[in-house]
DNA sequence: ATCATAGTTCGACACACGTCGAACTTCCGG
DNA sequence: CCGGAAGTTCGACGTGTGTCGAACTATGAT
């Protein structure tokens, strides 16, 4: 079984968690999960290829914004949201709310 | 007289926004400004070469997020702090605010 | 008109990034 | 044990990005 690597919160960096969000693709993702507690990566509607979609979840994984958990072949994706709100308060609110009106 | 071109108010974009500000040297500019109403091009003080202060100047124009008035050779450089803030409101501030303890 | 200054632009370099199809790995049902 | 499915990784491609020195442009002082 694949062991999926997570940074822990004190690695979070702003620089980090700004640049994962400024693609548009991966705004999408994170404003889809933010609308539900955990998604399969196949739920995920994102006008992508499949690789490109692993890719994406990757930077956010690696950005800490999002944690992976498999449960066979499936893969769940979920919003750090309390780990990023603990580190960046309101950061990710804000983005969320902005991103909805553009 | 080179007139310096600035997007208007509608077309600064969330993610590109967060891409220009995803960026440490650019971060760092953007925190120098929020302390200053504006700033000369040579009292930024960020450790790069002119050539390279002048492309990230440039980024950051080009989003919106600051905007450049010419005075003789020297060049002004202040926050669109008011766009900003009707464009994304809260967004600015938060950024800066996390930026801080970084 | 010349010179110094501030800042920009050019072009080059090395690396990063987003894209995808093919191949791969892991899991589970039959 | 085999085959299908989910998702990852590899490698390639084209473009983007951050870096800088050299050359350039515009301004103002002389």
């Amino acid at each position: 079984m694949r062991a999926i690597s997570h940074p822990i919160r004190e690695q979070l960096s702003l620089v980090g968690v700004l640049h994962a969000l400024s693609d548009p693709v991966r705004l999408e993702i994170v404003r889809s999960l933010a609308d539900e507690a955990e998604l399969s990566c196949g739920k995920l509607a994102v006008a992508v290829s499949k690789s490109t979609l692993s890719h994406h979840l990757k930077v956010l994984r690696d950005a800490g914004l999002t944690q992976t958990r498999a449960v066979g072949v499936h893969r769940f994706v979920s919003l750090r949201a309390g780990d990023i709100e603990a580190r960046f308060p309101g950061l990710l609110d804000c983005v969320l709310e902005h991103s909805a009106s553009t």
